[in-house]
DNA sequence: CAAAACTAAATGAACGTTCATTTTTTTGAT
DNA sequence: ATCAAAAAAATGAACGTTCATTTAGTTTTG
């Protein structure tokens, strides 16, 4: 009985994996814009009835892959989260993890940042639209708080810690800028931890 | 016989100017994802065939609503350039600039992220996706010859310009964070330029 | 065989775009 | 200044297509 749940449980998470897998894919591709629920069935090798069978509707679709991907996200990089630790050691591990996160995962990168500016999300999630900087305003606070990083203001420091790792894995996934060598990757670190460190 | 045609020439910039205008605000309102051609035809006034008279799809009207705005923003951005001038200044004045554009018409911001991750753009403007970081790359690279900025790679360098800017117009857009007051952009700016400078 | 998973066809609404027609503007002779 | 002819601009109904979603029926599973 509980064996038969188990794998029933397993089985039909393979395809509901499938099918979130396949639309990151194809938006992707193709963008929000031309998202099409018949493709992502072709594409996925299953009947366009069966995303139906595993999602409400096309926006529940993308919502829920949204906050997959945040969870994912937010959890790799509080792995470089160590409580009692240095501010700096946690701050470049944190960062760390984010960035590799992206590097890996550049669909995903893609992904959140085409979802960050559509105004078609559910009203539920516009406020977890910036989801994705709870870790590193977690770090900023805390610091802020036993004067670790400079007397400005906390959204400041967010940004100028958030703001250049979009713009380099932007200009990476366009080809302009090397990130995936060990100098590089250190060197935006770095100026990013000067920028905010006293 | 001139004045008829000048007449007739700025008429019809006016009806396709108000076209994109429409656009522009109806994709900030819904995204590109839900913009359609009926709903634009309805909110700018005139009927759903008039749009064709002055775009050959809806395509290519975003992406000559696109070229605009970055020709304006660059345009503003470079205003604040003067050759001969010290880096600093022109770094400051530049970058002044254009967060002073992106409060100033907040809607172009959206629209120009959102049209950066769009993969449904014409494959002439793929390249031209990273137009508006121009004005910011050019003097870049000449204070680099100059040796002015650190020793970092141009990609580096830019990102630790811009990036920043794009988070707190994001954060400014959720309401999260103040950008209008002299303090708050002098503290970005000053961030900014001590990350790049030597 | 019963329940669950899945399919494939069907549905109506919505889409971008077109085009025959109407309205508005321009022209040039009076 | 007037006005009919000509040209240009604008309309809006209609088009074929595509869309997300539903339904009824089939296959798979335990």
């Amino acid at each position: 009985m509980n064996v038969h749940l188990v794998l029933i449980c397993v089985y039909s998470m393979n395809k509901k994996e499938l099918i979130l897998k396949t639309t990151l894919h194809l938006v992707n591709r193709h963008g929000f814009y031309h998202l099409s629920m018949k493709e992502l069935a072709e594409t996925a090798g299953i009947s366009a009835g069966t995303t139906y069978l595993y999602f409400d509707s096309k926006e529940s679709l993308i919502n829920e892959l949204y906050k997959n991907i945040i969870i994912e996200f937010n959890g790799k990089v509080l792995k470089g989260y160590e409580k009692g630790r240095s501010f700096r050691s946690n701050y470049f591990d944190m960062m760390n993890n984010a960035v590799d996160y992206y590097i890996k995962n550049p669909e995903c990168f893609s992904f959140i940042e085409q979802y960050t500016y559509s105004p078609f999300i559910f009203k539920e999630t516009q406020e977890e639209n910036l989801a994705i900087l709870e870790p590193i305003q977690k770090i900023i606070k805390e610091a802020k708080k036993e004067k670790m990083v400079k007397e400005l203001p906390e959204t400041l420091l967010i940004a100028l810690s958030y703001g250049p790792i979009v713009s380099m894995m932007k200009l990476f996934m366009a080809g302009r800028t090397d990130l995936k060598t060990k100098t590089t990757k250190e060197q935006l670190l770095e100026a990013c931890w000067k920028a905010v460190s006293i």
